[in-house]
DNA sequence: TAGATTGTTAATCGATTAACAATC
DNA sequence: TAGATTGTTAATCGATTAACAATC
């Protein structure tokens, strides 16, 4: 029985894969690295990283440190990143297309194997060398790639649908750029970012800038 | 003196935003909303709705609930969303192009007003109605917008030294899409969408359910 | 052995939520 | 007045961090 890890920690574990990979660049160049080390280069608390490397297991020696090309390795395998991993991306239009081609993506081991869309016109097309696939592929899709990441950037008024279509075709795994609260099983993993509130958030410091000049 | 608002309250309000959106469609449709129905379109709870809007002031009535058209208003006065705010994008390539025509964005009162490249192609050109403009001519870019927020869409390797050439040109909102840690001053708001981490962490609990078939 | 650094426990901190007095 | 619902206090929870025994 596998404890479970906090969701904070697992949102830093590619901090430190980062890291990692920094330190990691040829043969024997730093063999090993100080909690301390990692924390200033993944710019946090030693402490947690300490804490955070604890719930992988127990790949430190006291007095030396940890390995470098080891924690590298247990970092991969704990991210699920050994292999390629198949990323599906609903909705062509220009943001499916920009993460389609993201390379930051593929540096990280993602494959980008289809898009899909409604749109007549660009199904069966090749948008950059990756297929486009009607609604009713997604099943045989999702059948031939398991354990897939499914991209929803979809209009906002279609995203619900179109998760309710992938999630009965097997899908469990979500990053959502549409705007908007979506539902889903709890056993989907939906992970959402969304563009626009992050602008507002930076507008509220903005304004927070603006009204502290007078008053 | 005003109180500081927590950063996970200030990052709620565009969810609160949304919900009175929805709820305030025309003339007198729904007048009034309890914490308990925002709570519900926002999908959080009901004493943290209560909370957050307190740190705005008092704009509900006991027994009544909250005027959901005068919420609205103060809540775009609070995220500084009263009049038009300007977005800068440094870097004119696939994900810069694909922000600046973001419809989110200008559907939430964004003004993506220009595109920032070191490609000579495409500087003095516009691309899709947004002018391209050089690296030299961010100063008096930023001279001229005011609280902008500055999008940085460039790749990861050069990302620093545009974010230092936007501070140092008076930007001090910026919403940062290249992988890695940025330093900037501390009055400078600095918030990171790294999409390569959003799938690592999506991986990470597509390998977990992988691996809890077998073993 | 002495110095260094992990892994973990215990203390601290901040955020969430329950509870309720205030009050419409 | 009785019912409803806010605004706020106090309790709870979880995450961060300091401290240190274990140990290389």
């Amino acid at each position: 029985m596998r404890r479970s890890i906090p969701e904070a920690t697992v949102a830093r574990l590619p901090l430190y894969l980062r890291a990692l990979t920094e330190l990691d660049p040829g043969v024997g160049f730093e063999a090993t690295v100080s909690s301390e080390r990692l924390a200033e280069l993944a710019g946090v608390n030693a402490a947690k990283v300490r804490k955070d490397l604890s719930y992988l297991g127990s790949y430190g020696t006291r007095g030396v440190g940890y390995d470098v090309a080891l924690l590298r390795f247990q970092m991969n395998v704990s991210l699920g990143l050994t292999g390629e991993r198949a990323v599906i991306i609903a909705g062509a239009g220009r943001l499916g297309q920009a993460l389609a081609n993201y390379v930051g993506f593929r540096e990280r081991g993602f494959r980008v194997v289809a898009m899909v869309d409604v749109d007549p016109a660009k199904v069966g097309s090749n948008l950059s060398g990756i297929p486009v696939l009607a609604p009713d592929e997604v099943d045989q899709l999702l059948a031939a790639n398991d354990g897939c990441i499914v991209v929803i950037a979809t209009p906002e008024d279609v995203a619900q649908g179109v998760v309710d279509r992938f999630v009965a075709a097997g899908a469990s795994n979500i990053l959502n750029f549409a705007p908007g609260v979506l539902s889903a099983p709890s056993e989907v993993m939906v992970r959402n970012v969304d563009l626009g509130l992050e602008l507002q958030v930076l507008s509220f410091y903005a304004a927070r800038k603006e009204g502290s000049v007078d008053s």
